[in-house]
DNA sequence: TTGAAAGCGCTAACAT
DNA sequence: ATGTTAGCGCTTTCAA
């Protein structure tokens, strides 16, 4: 049961204060070389590692940060986190990760949780709407990703969603449909920039909004593969009864793509000939529909470059000279085969 | 910039000292309803909240536990870490997330990290071998999921992958073929268990274990979606040359299975027909493959439950009274529509 | 029921 | 170049 060894303990037996080892420590100060190896030795000989908790206390700082997200089994938030974490890492700040949920009240319990653990920035992952802000931690840097927040303090990284659906329309357009928009039963700033950027795009076009151009799902249609595949199937017999030409459907995520396709394949209706579908995301699944799906991809290194770097840099100048700022991640069509 | 609040403010506030406040905190001690009364008011009125480090300095805990995997963009991974983290959140810890990208430097650097942050446990998800253990955090509770430890002193739960391989290969024999099984480049316990499964199956049901019965994807192969699935096409081939009877194939993983599906979509093979998968893990790409995919699915849910709440426990009794235990979880066969 | 004070492990200001 | 010490915010023993 080797209790943790303490600086107290290294002095000792390094027969130099504590000071002196935390000179070196912290390489920081002066001190003689002799000094600087024997401690290291000792240092290294026990095995010692400095008690951060106390650390931290000392210097007012965690070297730690939170990141906050709707839920980690979605594969984009789940590669958003990864890429931050291992970014940050690098930095020197390790990262508490709390999954909501989806779950207001869980997400103020958590930020509680962090302000409690003194974390020195906060990595606010979309989320169904801009949280009350209440329970968000004072005056510490903090960015957002995918979620717009009223609070003008705040930095803003996202993906250029409205331009994804500009991009994707305007394809379905040039291929020779009137595309319709198939959205989930969620909402969010970002879905709403994607339904924004289609509409205007079908405007500009001048193709006339219909009753069919924007259909959304419900919660329960939405709530499983099999209820939602299911839906899915109406829509498409209706769309395509509609129409003599091909059908283009613009889904708001690649997984809701993917389940079109499935339902398209049932009904033995042939893509890209009959039906046209664009996704968003270019998540994993994409490459395993059939056919391959064409799709917005998300440039999520430079999403979590930026990210990281705004976060990092504001917490280190300790004045928040980023604050306010916004950046647009361009994204970007995606080719494959169901175009 | 609001600085932020600490325990000797709230008992001036309060006109009590500071170890009352502490009390009244902690609801612990003896003290008055009435200065319960104000000191909470007072809390309230100036959203005090514990500093964790300080707190956990004096206490010699830091309620953080450290998880570890190897990739978060694996969805098994993203499952296990979500749910674990769930439920220790419940039970007041937060959790670190180190994603060590299977390397074995990265991960001493996590686990040293960890060790000075004072974690009060860890969990160590799989990865490529069992690293030496030499960083490894002293006297601190660990379990393990899907990785054996040498060391003794270390719990491990996981899926029982041997049974799992034993249902799939029975069920492909018994819908009348000569299974293969069709592996990635990746080596980790889990996988030798279910290659194991396999022979012994093999071996069981009289059937002889044949150049072509295991396939193992060099790393090149298995580098990205398009290769690997070049290499299955290859593999389809020679196997359905070879067989008059339908083509049975155990795939490591739904991942590879869904590659698998997809080869033989493209070499016109018809599923199930001629060609009869099962994969492992019940991935949310199961549903996505077309077929759906027939295979064995790990139970997240009580992995995590045994895993956390284990952790748990012998965080609690300082005594670790849950040395060297191993837990098997059982995997259950879901069939869909590739056998 | 409440308060005073020591001490968790560290850093930095001040002294030498 | 190195040592002494106060204090970060908390809990807990001891005293009142």
């Amino acid at each position: 049961m080797s209790k943790k060894i303490s600086i107290k303990k290294i002095a000792d037996l390094s027969g130099v204060s504590i000071a002196t080892v935390s000179r070196v420590i912290n390489n920081n100060g002066r001190f003689s070389e002799s000094t600087k190896a024997k401690v290291l030795r000792v240092i290294k000989e026990n095995d010692y590692t400095i008690n951060a908790m106390a650390q931290g206390l000392r210097n007012q700082k965690s070297s730690t940060v939170g990141i906050v997200i709707p839920d980690l089994n979605n594969s984009f938030f789940a590669d958003l986190v990864g890429k931050i974490e291992q970014k940050l890492f690098l930095k020197g700040y390790s990262t508490i990760i709390c999954d909501t949920n989806r779950d207001p009240n869980k997400e103020n319990g958590y930020l509680k949780m962090l302000e409690s653990k003194s974390v020195d920035g906060l990595i606010l992952i979309s989320g169904s709407k801009t949280s009350d802000t209440s329970s968000i931690p004072h005056d510490i840097p903090i960015v957002c990703i995918d979620r717009q927040s009223q609070n003008q303090n705040i930095m803003y990284v996202g993906s250029n969603h409205y331009q994804g659906a500009v991009l994707a329309t305007q394809r379905l357009i040039e291929a020779g449909t009137t595309p319709s928009l198939v959205t989930g039963s969620r909402i969010s700033t970002s879905i709403t920039d994607r339904i924004q950027g289609f509409k205007t795009t079908m405007i500009k076009k001048n193709l006339r909004l219909q009753e069919t151009s924007i259909i959304k799902l419900t919660e329960e249609q939405d709530n499983s593969p099999d209820t939602r595949r299911q839906e899915l199937r109406k829509i498409l017999r209706k769309l395509l009864s509609k129409s003599d030409t091909p059908v283009g459907v613009f889904a708001i995520s690649d997984a809701l793509a993917a389940d079109l396709l499935i339902a398209a394949h049932s009904l033995l209706i042939s893509v890209p000939n009959e039906l046209k579908v664009i996704g968003f995301d270019d998540s994993p699944i994409a490459k395993y529909c059939y056919p391959e799906l064409t799709t917005i991809k998300q440039d999520t290194n430079k999403i979590t470059d930026y990210a990281s770097s705004y976060l990092i840099s504001s917490m280190q100048n300790h004045e928040n000279t980023l604050n306010g700022k916004i950046k647009l991640i361009d994204v970007s069509l995606i080719n494959r085969s169901t175009v």
